[in-house]
DNA sequence: ATAGGGTTAG
């Protein structure tokens, strides 16, 4: 389209003209010249509209500049290429290719100054097939040889992971220039192609192209995002080695890696350079230090290098939290993030993915969810991290509702195809007892790495289907996946689950002999189960003593809870003493013990372990019996023992404990009842133990509906008999997780299965504690909640969901009071 | 008028 010939002697045309191009920062100046030109009518002057146009939108008012660019009668490609130009250099990449897709509709030929710019915003939106066709229409254009053209290309393909591609365009280019080469280079290093960048970095070294810094920089944060730290630490020596002044740009590409590789040393070196070249004013090298010194538990010089910062830059704030919370400082975390939420600083998904993170894997799962909530109603929202941080916490507490409302939030955002998303989803499936839907996830995803692999099987051994475990197994490594040590705890675990002894041995041996991977605790701890609960416990201690590291509560806890099952007194001895160092606060160590010798009679013993415990100020009550279930019924409900259902609870447990000792369950012993703080009633009343949980939701749902119970606790004899028990007496499935051990998991008689999906009210029992902080066990908080009928969910909305869910939680409670007021 | 490198959350 040709421009409009210019006036001969036009004042005013030539004035505007000095004006704009005088303007510099206003937009009210951009908006006088515009009001100027309209009062004037020049604006069919394409020329002078472009020029107003560029003018709004380099300063965001987008906008405004496509109301100029409409404005214009005949816009041409200058025209379109100013604005797609800007949108793509503010990011604003959707913008650029609709108005690209626009000025193509009207006929408008596109030129070699707007092609580039597309291709980036197709590069920013990783879309790949967008792209492709702009490749193709560059071809016919005759651009597709223009070195700006194939620069961009270059780029695109190494944005959307086709590396391939990208060097097919890099080889056509004819001299290509040090960005070009720079690019590549990093593209590979990024991939992970080390030798592939290195020997493409002497190349260009050969070529006559001269890197530059940049380059450097480029191979370090490939290197770096790759995982190859290393590799990125020695690349830096070697820049510096070579009289390439490293700049903060290094720095901070390589400080992740120094942090990383918890090399402290390095961490000092390069902060006396950083202190020594004046870097220490650079926002992003600080919070790189902060997060190395993070990284490496050095609490002090991390909040050293914080507090010295002159200027407050929220990305060392976030890095702070991280290091804080890295380093078991939980509170101090929270009360940091609190502080800066407090001085109104604007927090960002980073910040409030931390501190979620922080929460959710330090036991404070409902704190987590809160958090979620809150960052909602900041308006912060979430993405492809704060999905799979937050979803462990979902499981944990079997919150299925708000995990399912957060895997349709990834499927709007696009982001459940993204492997940590994925494999969080199909964790917090398997965990919520839906491994049928943690399959559908596994099914559906693209791209699988080896984390999606473990999930799908962790999810299989956790509900004792190990079969499918074991051809998933199979599957993946002719895949060309190969196993890591976590496949095989998944893998082992399910065999220990199901008595595989001869697939377990094959598959403990196979570890190191096939795969290279030396066994560690957790494998010995599968195989220690699979030896004991098959009755071997002799074999399995004489293992245990032949381990090559120290065996933890895992190994022992396994051994001791089958000697419970198998009433083995002397070997359960030993397990009991070695658990009563590893683990003095651990309760449920001490019950399983009292209850080998309530078997046997042997009373005197009983109350040596009662006293022990309460000398250790353990509040439990080992081998009590129903009798004491029913007195803590009573005193829960003191304050209203008119209850309608509480004659109805009592006398279910009574006949239920008939019945046990009738058909000949715990001869001697009672049940253990779980001790729980006195002031927290609910929780009491909703997990005071498995047995009372199982009793209300006895109570409270359709005879043969299905109950689960999700513990994160060892379940020691007494509870597994009583679910075998109830399982067969009132012909209920009833399903336990035992979260994160399974190896401790889930006697012969307990079966895991998916709960039905047709509506019911099943209640969910939740232990909520995980926490070893290092040695000992923490407090232990039973919940309970309940998920809630097809008919309720239909009612709740989904994104923000977390206030309803709160509502939700505490009206579930609130239900609980009516039922059984307390 | 267009182009390559950075920190913090999994």
């Amino acid at each position: 389209m040709a421009r409009q010939a210019l006036p001969l002697i036009d004042n005013s045309y030539y004035t505007i003209i000095i004006r704009l191009n005088s303007i510099t920062a206003s937009l009210s100046q951009a908006q006088q010249a515009h009001a100027h030109i309209l009062k004037t009518g020049l604006s069919n002057h394409t020329y002078i509209t472009t020029k107003l146009l560029s003018l709004y939108a380099n300063r965001l008012h987008f906008s405004d500049a496509r109301l100029v660019l409409d404005s214009i009668p005949e816009p041409d490609v200058f025209s379109f290429s100013t604005l797609i130009s800007a949108c793509s250099k503010f990011h604003h990449f959707g913008n650029a290719l609709s108005l690209f897709c626009r000025m193509l509709s009207r006929g408008i030929f596109p030129d070699n100054f707007v092609i580039p710019s597309a291709l980036k915003a197709c590069a920013g939106l990783s879309a790949l097939h967008t792209g492709q066709q702009v490749h193709g229409l560059a071809s016919i254009s005759g651009f597709a040889s223009d070195s700006f053209v194939q620069s961009s290309l270059v780029q695109l393909y190494i944005k959307c992971g086709k590396i391939g591609d990208a060097h097919q365009v890099f080889d056509r280019m004819d001299h290509p220039n040090v960005v070009s080469w720079s690019a590549i280079v990093a593209g590979y290093a990024r991939q992970g192609y080390i030798d592939k960048a290195k020997k493409l970095f002497d190349e260009m070294r050969g070529s006559g192209v001269e890197p530059n810094p940049v380059s450097w920089n480029g191979m370090i944060a490939g290197f770096n995002h790759s995982g190859f730290r290393s590799e990125a630490v020695a690349m830096l020596q070697k820049m510096h080695v070579q009289g390439f002044k490293p700049d903060g740009t290094s720095i901070s590409s390589v400080l992740p890696a120094v942090g990383d590789l918890e090399d402290l040393e390095m961490g000092l070196q390069i902060h006396g350079y950083v202190i020594k070249h004046g870097l220490a004013s650079d926002k992003c090298v600080i919070s790189a230090l902060v997060d190395t010194y993070g990284k490496c538990g050095c609490t002090l010089e991390m909040s050293q290098v914080f507090d010295e910062m002159t200027q407050i830059d929220l990305g060392s704030c976030n890095a702070l939290v991280a290091g804080l919370s890295r380093n078991g400082l939980v509170d101090d975390a929270l009360r940091v993030f609190r502080q800066f939420e407090s001085q109104d600083m604007e927090l960002n998904v980073v910040s409030w993915t931390s501190v979620i993170s922080c929460c959710a894997q330090n036991g404070k799962d409902v704190e987590a969810l809160e958090l979620f909530r809150e960052m909602q109603v900041a308006g912060v929202k979430p993405n492809s991290v704060t999905i799979p941080c937050l979803l462990p916490a979902c499981a944990n507490i079997a919150a299925l509702m708000l995990g399912k409302a957060a895997h349709c939030f990834s499927l709007r955002r696009g982001i459940s195809c993204d492997v940590y998303v994925g494999s969080a989803l199909i964790d917090m499936y398997a965990k919520c007892g839906r491994i049928g839907d943690a399959w559908q996830c596994f099914d559906r995803m693209p791209t699988r790495n080896l984390v999606c692999w473990n999930a799908i099987m962790g999810g299989y051994a956790m509900h004792g289907k190990a079969k499918e475990a074991m051809e998933l197994f199979h599957t993946m490594q002719k895949s060309g996946q190969k196993p890591d040590f976590i496949t095989f705890t998944c893998v082992l675990s399910a065999c220990s689950q199901n008595g595989l002894t001869e697939e377990g041995w094959y598959y403990f041996n196979s570890m190191s002999q096939l795969h290279g991977i030396e066994a560690r605790v957790e494998h010995y701890a599968c195989m220690i189960t699979l030896l004991s609960r098959a009755g071997k416990l002799e074999e399995a201690y004489h293992m245990i003593r032949e381990m090559p590291s120290k065996p933890d509560a895992c190994v022992w806890g396994a051994l001791l809870s089958s000697c419970r099952v198998h009433n083995n007194l002397s070997l359960g001895e030993v397990a009991a003493k070695e658990l009563f160092e590893l683990e003095p606060n651990n309760p449920g160590n001490y019950v399983l013990l009292s209850n080998i010798y309530a078997t046997k009679g042997m009373w005197k013993e009983v109350d040596r372990v009662r006293d022990m415990m309460k000398m250790l100020g353990l509040r439990k009550n080992p081998g009590c019996s129903w009798i004491e279930v029913k007195n803590k019924v009573y005193t829960l409900l003191a304050g209203d023992k008119s209850h309608p259902q509480m004659t109805q609870i009592i006398e279910r447990l009574t006949i239920l404990s008939w019945e046990m000792k009738k058909s000949g369950y715990f001869p001697n012993t009672d049940f253990v009842l779980q001790d729980v703080e006195e002031q927290d009633k609910e929780q009491i009343l909703c997990g005071h133990s498995e047995k009372l949980a199982i009793g209300f939701g006895l109570l409270n749902t359709r005879p043969g509906s299905p109950l689960r119970v999700i513990k994160n606790l060892r379940i020691c004899g007494d509870c597994h008999a009583v679910i075998k028990f109830i399982s067969n007496f009132e012909g209920r499935e009833i399903f336990v997780r035992d979260t994160n051990r399974f190896h401790h998991f889930k006697d012969g008689g307990c079966l895991i299965a998916t709960l039905d999906a047709k509506g019911l009210s099943h209640w969910t029992v939740c232990a909520e504690h995980t926490m070893e902080s290092k040695q000992n066990y923490c407090r232990v908080n039973l919940k309970m909640s309940r998920l809630t009928s097809t008919k309720e969910k239909s009612k709740t909305p989904l994104f923000p969901v977390l206030q309803t869910i709160r509502i939700v939680m505490d009206g579930e409670l609130e239900m609980l009071k009516t039922r059984v007021s307390f």
